[in-house]
RNA sequence: UCCAGCGUGGCUCAAUGGUAGAGCGGGUGACUGUUAAUCACUAGGUUGUAGGUUCGAGUCCUACCGCUGGAGCCA
């Protein structure tokens, strides 16, 4: 046999003999037969050896988890294995014997799978999630291909600050200060008065000392720019684009979300158009009573839920008193553990959330809008809230401001369901010279580094914009996880950098 | 940076201040349909580090280190 077969071709093969390669998830012996559970990263099959064919039979005598191997044999359909399909292997030829592998079937503690993350990469759960990111990656991609955006790459070692410079890595440039970037955005901005529609994708790196779980050190985003857009346009586009790359996901990684957890049904009615709030109105709902009552009747459904997981933890703990067969216990251990979990995660936000509602309650025109803000305000929509036109004090100096009410910008913020918080940023961009200038002055910005950017004012500036959709809090909210660092293959976190 | 919790075998966890244990994983053996297989036997420990209290410390106290959760900070 001279070629080679994915275990995601199997269901098309039928009796017909195929070789695999890949690795051993798990093997289990019984007797005369040996079931081989085989991975190969296009999916998972069993694959059954027996004693009948002795060589292949005795090659697996040794092999632990993660042995890598090649198998030959006839796939048949069987209803007795877990994919309806199995390969009777013939062969066997292996590749390395891989002795006590770290990461075992039951549960692991979060440090020790960080500190495996190169291991832990080849888990069910991680694979679905690695899959799901590259399809909210390609689909990224597609949605501007097809739309006429060309890519442009912008650099990562970059001269100076496009945000706030308290964030910036620094590096040594042969002796000279640069810095990572956090932004491709003025690269970009000139690139779009060279080719009109473009983006860039890539990674951007924030030096805050955020130690939540929506935030990473290095993350990677996703910039259009085009020239001619004003506001209405990048809300339109911005719709577009998510709804797009939800609907990418639905259709070919429902399998992967399925076994992540995810209620699929949240995510269907994730189609254009979004809801809109300007800034003033959010906060108008924000001071809103009947809100604050809506909350409070939340609060107290929330408290009772608490309340009935508690019984329910008592009367597993009575069952657990009166079984008495090993296996019987560590299922209600481990159903009282995950009761457990929820009440614990679920106090956690009934203590948090008085303080919320005071927020909301007493906040003030002028600030940004915080975490608990963001939740409040995204929870009351079932898709993405696009929120526009914040005060000029609390964004950056390259957003036009609005002429209608000077006091704010020509921006937006979209913000994702179900609590996951912004997933993208962006502005129609300051295209008048006099008052880019000044308002660089007003936050004491020296504008001699800024000269190239300035000269897009300069020749033939017209109206133009753009915004960020960050990576990683994307697949979190897709993939409904709870915790960023299982969103991209090597976190990069406050304080861990390994592997 | 602040607050809280946790550091016990490779992993997940037990252990009134009084002889450190279990499950999984590893090893050996049994079993021709397993689904985290099952059953029997077996090896594996300076209880994060350094001090202190005590007749006696995994357990109490102090400091440090590490991790987790949260707060703050945050296109």
């Amino acid at each position: 046999m001279s070629t080679f077969s994915t275990v995601s071709l199997l269901p098309g093969l039928l009796n017909e003999t195929v070789t695999l390669r890949g690795w051993i998830r798990a093997i289990r012996s019984s007797g005369k037969i040996r079931f081989v559970e085989f991975r190969d990263g296009s999916g998972t099959c069993q694959c059954t050896v027996e004693a009948i064919h002795p060589e292949a039979f005795a090659a697996l005598e040794h092999c632990g988890q993660e042995t890598s191997l090649a198998v030959t044999g006839v796939v048949k359909a069987e209803p007795r294995s877990p994919g309806g399909v199995e390969v009777s292997v013939t062969d066997v030829s292996i590749y390395q014997i891989a002795e006590e592998y770290p990461i075992s079937r039951k549960e692991h503690g979060v440090d020790f799978l960080m500190q495996h993350r190169h291991l832990w990469l080849r888990s069910p759960r991680q694979e679905a999630i690695l899959r799901v990111r590259h399809r909210i990656i390609s689909a990224a991609r597609e949605f501007f291909d097809l739309d006429g955006f060309t890519l442009i790459d912008t650099p990562i070692f970059q001269p100076g600050a496009a945000e706030g410079a308290g964030t910036l890595f620094d590096v040594d440039y042969f002796g000279s200060p640069a810095y990572l970037a956090q932004t491709g955005q003025l690269y970009l901005e000139t690139a779009a008065m060279a080719m009109g529609k473009v983006y860039c994708f890539g990674p951007t790196f924030r030096a805050e000392k955020s130690k939540t779980r929506r935030h990473l050190t290095e993350f990677w985003m996703i910039e259009p720019e085009v020239a001619f857009y004003e506001l209405e346009d990048l809300e339109r586009l911005s719709e577009n684009f998510l709804s797009h790359i939800v609907q990418s996901v639905l259709q070919h990684n429902r399998a992967d979300l399925e076994a992540l957890g995810r209620d699929v049904s949240l995510l269907e009615t994730i189609q254009a158009p979004f809801p809109r709030l300007t800034y003033s109105e959010a906060v108008e709902l924000l001071h809103n009573p009947a809100l604050h009552e809506k909350l409070e009747q939340e609060l107290a459904a929330e408290q009772q839920r608490c309340k009935e997981l508690n019984q329910s933890i008592t009367d597993l703990e009575h069952q657990l008193s009166q079984v008495s067969k090993a296996w019987k216990v560590e299922k209600l251990k481990k159903e009282i553990q995950e009761l457990q979990d929820q009440v614990k995660e679920l106090e956690l936000w009934i203590s948090n959330q008085p303080a919320h509602i005071e927020d909301a309650k007493s906040f003030e025109w002028g600030h940004d809008f915080g975490g608990d803000e963001e939740t409040i305000l995204s929870k009351q929509f079932e898709r993405p809230l696009i929120v526009t036109e914040y005060p000029k004090e609390v964004k950056a100096f390259y957003m036009k401001e609005n002429e209608a009410d000077p006091r704010t910008v020509r921006n937006l913020d979209v913000l994702a369901p179900e609590g996951y918080g912004e997933i993208i940023g962006g502005s129609q961009r300051e295209d008048d010279l006099d008052k880019l200038l000044s308002r660089m002055q007003a936050e004491g910005m020296d504008p001699e580094p800024y000269q190239w950017y300035l000269d897009l004012r300069r020749y033939g500036s017209v109206p133009h914009g753009g915004f960020g959709l960050g990576i990683e809090r994307t697949v979190s909210w897709i993939c409904g996880l709870k915790h960023i660092r299982e969103t991209i293959p090597f976190p990069r976190l406050m304080g861990r950098m390994q592997p």
